[in-house]
DNA sequence: CGCCCGCCTG
DNA sequence: CAGGCGGGCG
């Protein structure tokens, strides 16, 4: 009716809000060099500006140990007791065979927590085991996130840089990321980037590795957390059914309930009031009241086998990273696997203008880097939603870390280091056979991420230590056909990336659906769905922004999405049914943003330009964050299904 | 001209 | 979500 001539009445026909000039402004935060297209397009070699990898391949590796500022009562020296970074004396072993160098990293651990030094009895000290390996994957993060620190080992820098990370919550959303930003190519006086950039043969790997463990990380935990909830006798009456549980928990009130208990204000809609917030602060690692006696022993079982998978996987990731960042110490297992897999998955690139073969390009890597205008962020507070027993770092870093692009080599991290966090996710199937794998056979990753994503793993309550005989591989071809048309799967593997990119381009889209066979029309459908999935998101934040203007909220600043708000529920109920993923906390801080951008805006009166939302877009057209490699895993669009 | 964005409609 | 449309950009 109105509609239509609304629509065509030239007058002032609606808001004819034109895209943004900066059309390619979304290219931008993907061009690490340049925020447009001026310079570097492509500049590989700019991008190995992380700190970190500008050190030599030996001090990195000092770094990553003499940077283990643990998060409390873990004390590096615990860890990483005689060996000493630097020079390594005695060569600690390193780079021993995966399994094998993981204990013996984990033992001195363990023997702190159990003076029982007894190496016999594992069973019961699995739990140290655990936490001693958790504790190791986090000194390692952590070590990496940090900054280049010259080469100081055990001096003083620690205790500051550890504090500060304790703050880490607290700095400012864009003073975290500007840094970087403003860092021309050939370093600048920045006192930071004092190291040299030498070793950038293992920069690449090393960055996507960092990049991904912090991804991994707040998966893993994700996943620890949820299963706990399931577990947890007091949330709720649910029948133990572990399983089913673990499927709905998310929508169910079960999660939310327990989340509404937590924090009985259930704030405005637009989100908590400041300072009321601290959201998982509270339980904390729930999953670290563990055993308590009072879990059934269904539960208890589940528990075990969780936390058994959990060592033997974070071992691995542990091996895997020091075997790439260190490749020295690896010896020849280290093989810079250039992604045989990644060239077999090259091909999927129809004729047309196709992107070269990831091998070399890597509109991807070229990601990440971060917007030169994150100034513009009003945010006052950055957040850190959950100041709990996350390592700030790990959170704050997957997305800003990776800042710089890295990746020149594969764009695929390497179909081994792929594959095995992408099983982590849960992303179990891999139509990238080749993949020359080092992964121990014996490796029971084709189950992991299976607990919540496949109940009926969990069901058969396996038994707690390697893989569970029973479905070994067995559901469904491991390999994955390249797919002609958008599935489902697709749909929600999109949903989920739009976390991370609201504007991904069509190169982008390409590298990350390797298992579709694109065609103009398969990339306008991708495009499409995102241009959708941004409607919806704008939709609805300028919904609660108007909302919060009338319910007479005076200050943007104190607008704050959280994971408890509203706002929140609703996106995240569109893009992330079934709650089975962790929302990144970036996508937070852009959706408070936006959010705030809203609220300023018609608050301004500006809505009454027909164009008043151009400048928001374009705001946030350039926070689009680097999307985690394990998104390209084969079969992740399927597994995904399934979940 | 093709690509893509944003809007609108179904 | 998919279609269709107008529109800006390279």
């Amino acid at each position: 009716m109105i509609p239509y001539q609304l629509q065509g009445s030239p007058p002032v026909s609606r808001r004819k809000e034109d895209p943004m000039d900066g059309r390619r402004v979304p290219e931008q935060g993907r061009d690490p060099a340049t925020s447009g297209h001026g310079q570097g397009l492509k500049t590989e070699p700019c991008f190995q500006r992380d700190p970190l990898l500008s050190s030599p391949g030996a001090s990195l590796v000092s770094q990553l140990l003499s940077h283990t500022v643990v998060s409390r009562s873990l004390d590096p020296c615990t860890l990483f007791p005689s060996s000493r970074p630097v020079g390594l004396p005695q060569g600690y072993e390193l780079g021993a065979p995966p399994a094998e160098g993981a204990q013996a990293l984990a033992l001195p651990r363990t023997r702190a927590l159990a003076p029982v030094s007894g190496a016999g009895d594992r069973e019961s000290l699995s739990d140290e085991h655990l936490r001693a390996k958790r504790a190791r994957v986090e000194s390692i993060i952590q070590g990496m996130s940090l900054p280049p620190t010259p080469q100081a080992p055990g001096t003083g820098v620690e205790g500051g840089v550890g504090q500060d990370r304790e703050k880490g919550g607290e700095m400012s959303w864009e003073g975290r990321r500007k840094p970087r930003v403003p860092q021309p190519q050939r370093g600048a006086g920045v006192a930071g980037r004092g190291a040299p950039s030498g070793g950038s043969p293992h920069a690449a790997g090393c960055q996507q590795l960092k990049e991904q463990l912090c991804f991994l990380e707040q998966q893993l935990r994700w996943l620890q957390e949820r299963f706990s909830q399931v577990c947890d006798p007091g949330d709720t009456a649910q029948p133990l059914g572990g399983a089913e549980l673990a499927g709905k928990a998310g929508d169910r009130p079960g999660r939310d309930g327990a989340a509404a208990a937590r924090r009985p204000h259930k704030a405005a809609p637009w989100g908590s009031s400041p300072g009321a917030d601290g959201p998982e602060g509270t339980q904390e690692d729930e999953g670290m009241q563990e055993d308590t006696g009072g879990l059934p022993s269904v539960a208890r079982v589940l528990s075990q086998a969780l936390k058994h998978e959990l060592a033997g996987v974070t071992s691995r990731v542990v091996d895997s990273v020091l075997t790439s960042v260190w490749p020295k110490a690896a010896g020849h297992l280290l093989q810079q696997h250039p992604g045989p897999g990644a060239a077999a998955r090259g091909e999927h690139f129809p004729a047309g203008k196709c992107r070269k073969p990831l091998a070399k390009s890597s509109p991807v890597g070229a990601l990440g880097s971060p917007p030169p205008e994150a100034a513009s962020l009003p945010s006052g507070n950055s957040l850190d939603p959950h100041g709990s027993s996350f390592s700030p770092t790990a959170l704050r870093n997957p997305h800003q870390a990776h800042g710089v692009g890295y990746t020149l080599g594969s764009a695929v991290p390497s179909a081994q280091e792929g594959r095995l966090l992408g099983q982590l996710l849960g992303y179990g199937h891999w139509g990238s056979p080749p993949a020359p794998q080092r992964c121990p056979p014996e490796a029971p990753d084709p189950h992991w991420g299976a607990p919540r994503l496949r109940p009926s793993a969990v069901r058969q309550q396996r038994c707690p230590l390697p893989l569970g005989p029973g479905e070994a591989e067995g559901d469904g071809a491991p390999f994955t056909p390249t797919h002609e048309a958008l599935t489902p799967g697709h749909l929600k593997k999109a949903k989920l990336m739009f976390f991370f990119t609201r504007y991904p381009s069509s190169a982008l889209l390409r590298s990350y659906f390797l298992d579709v066979q694109f065609s103009r029309c398969i990339t306008s459908q991708l495009i499409k769905w995102f241009s959708n999935f941004r409607e919806f998101y704008y939709i609805q934040v300028e919904k609660f922004a108007r909302q919060a203007l009338l319910e007479g909220v005076a200050d943007a600043g104190a607008l704050r999405v959280s994971r408890d708000s509203e706002l929140f529920r609703a996106l995240n109920t569109h893009y992330n049914k079934g709650n089975d993923f962790q929302v990144p906390g970036r996508f937070l801080e852009v959706a408070s943003l936006t959010l705030r951008e809203f609220f300023s805006a018609v608050r301004a009166g500006k809505d009454a330009d027909p164009s008043w939302k151009k400048p928001i877009y374009k705001i946030i057209s350039k926070l689009d964050s680097h999307i985690p490699e394990v998104f390209k895993a084969v079969g992740c669009s399927q597994e995904l299904l399934r979940s």
